[in-house]
DNA sequence: TAGCATAACTTGTATATACAAGTTATGCAA
DNA sequence: TTGCATAACTTGTATATACAAGTTATGCTA
């Protein structure tokens, strides 16, 4: 049985997405919701504490807990759309060529890199991203071989994500990044469609589990001209 | 009197922070924390959820809550250091230079990404940021006047984030950021040290008051070679 | 009518209790 | 000694209660 403040969170995320509770309206009382679930007053505050976290609602002492606008940075300043039509595109053509994939002993800064043990045998995996056929971002991936032995061209292509926790039960918790820009080097000049682009945003982010181990680390490269990255964040300090 | 729970989240967030418990260690047990604060387990959680939220622990079931380690991004694939050296010199040299501050009535594009009525009296104001005396960051900031009426050249040199909290007791909720790569315009190749540099980051963010007014607009274009972006996210789909 | 105290809401904090679920150490039994 | 059930921890979920603090509507009073 899924818990409950989840489940009240997937219901409200929910009816927040598709608009059946719109933004600027309030969402019904903590008394209410209590009532309406069948649950108590904290199990719904868990439940609206996530919503709040993740920038679905705000919460307004005496008056009540408001809808956000999903997304909505107010318009750019220059004239320039070329971004926009990026995240508007997501349903657009996106191809994704597995480049090579292969499984091999860490050593060196694949080793540094994964936190291992000289000689961990670990998965290499590079994917090549187009966009309206263009290879417009390139990723290389370096895994624990050992927690997904059985991975696969196929697999790669798709979700590793998916697989991981619809599979193998491996559970995703948290990531670092770090978002740089750096010069193009020769593989990617070869590899991708730059144009005269000589720069690409750098993304690297390590992937851990619940248990802390890291269990991926990524770079992945991206066109400047493709790339966008969009955040949300409350303040604690 | 603060809150008991944030009390013991800075208690424990410095504890981490100076290392008077290390990464990799576990923290005292939820009981332990609740005899130790002679409070109740429910308030020692919440405090326990800040810190995970914030990445400075994780929690196990079962076993307890494990330190993390700070930012700690395993090493760069590349030899490039350029952005390490940049986030260990913010003890550098850093100056900020207003180039304007002014106060305007809001029309077009200013009124549109404020989100406020025509002719609403908003400031304008441009900073330029050198890193050891190189100009390498300019923002263009638009904040509401009605909210921050008292607003100098002085301040604005300083954090502006400051003499809000501190002077006007307005506090800032959460914020929504975009970043993408834009050709430099002729105003920031004259306005600041780009070099051969032809492109920049643009980090576009919209910040929110508690009562999700929307107080302030920022775009920050940073020369790329200076600007980096870490981030630690969870998990919640 | 206008103004104002107040009642009736809202969310925020703090506490207590119970049991479920996962991990580790204990100690008995073979 | 080894293996295994179990006890004694850990965190996770759910519930109930009390009062504080902020907002809004009510309705009385002047």
């Amino acid at each position: 049985m899924e818990k409950k403040f989840q489940a009240i969170y997937d219901l409200l995320a929910k009816e927040i997405q598709t608009e059946k509770i719109k933004a600027g309206q309030l969402l019904p009382s903590e008394n209410e919701l209590t009532e309406r679930f069948t649950t108590s007053r904290e199990t719904v505050r868990k439940a609206l504490q996530l919503l709040s976290q993740n920038g679905y609602i705000q919460k307004l002492q005496g008056k009540g807990s408001v809808v956000l606008e999903q997304d909505k940075l107010p318009l750019p300043v220059s004239g320039l759309t070329s971004f926009k039509e990026l995240s508007r595109s997501m349903s657009q053509k996106v191809e994704t060529i597995v480049t090579s994939l292969s499984c091999k002993n860490a050593h060196g800064l694949i080793q540094q890199v994964l936190q291992c043990e000289e000689g961990t045998p670990v998965w290499e995996l590079h994917r090549l991203r187009k966009l309206d056929n263009e290879a417009v971002i390139y990723d290389k991936d370096f895994l624990l071989n050992e927690l997904a032995p059985g991975l696969t061209e196929e697999i790669a292509g798709d979700s590793i994500y998916d697989y991981l926790e619809k599979e193998l039960g491996l559970s995703i918790s948290y990531a670092k990044k770090e978002v740089v820009v750096e010069e193009a080097q020769a593989e990617d000049k070869a590899i991708m469609d730059l144009g005269s682009y000589q720069q690409l945003v750098v993304v690297r982010s390590a992937v851990y589990l619940e248990d802390t181990t890291l269990f991926q680390y990524t770079e992945s490269k991206h066109r400047p001209d493709k790339f966008r990255f969009v955040d949300f964040a409350r303040r604690t300090k």
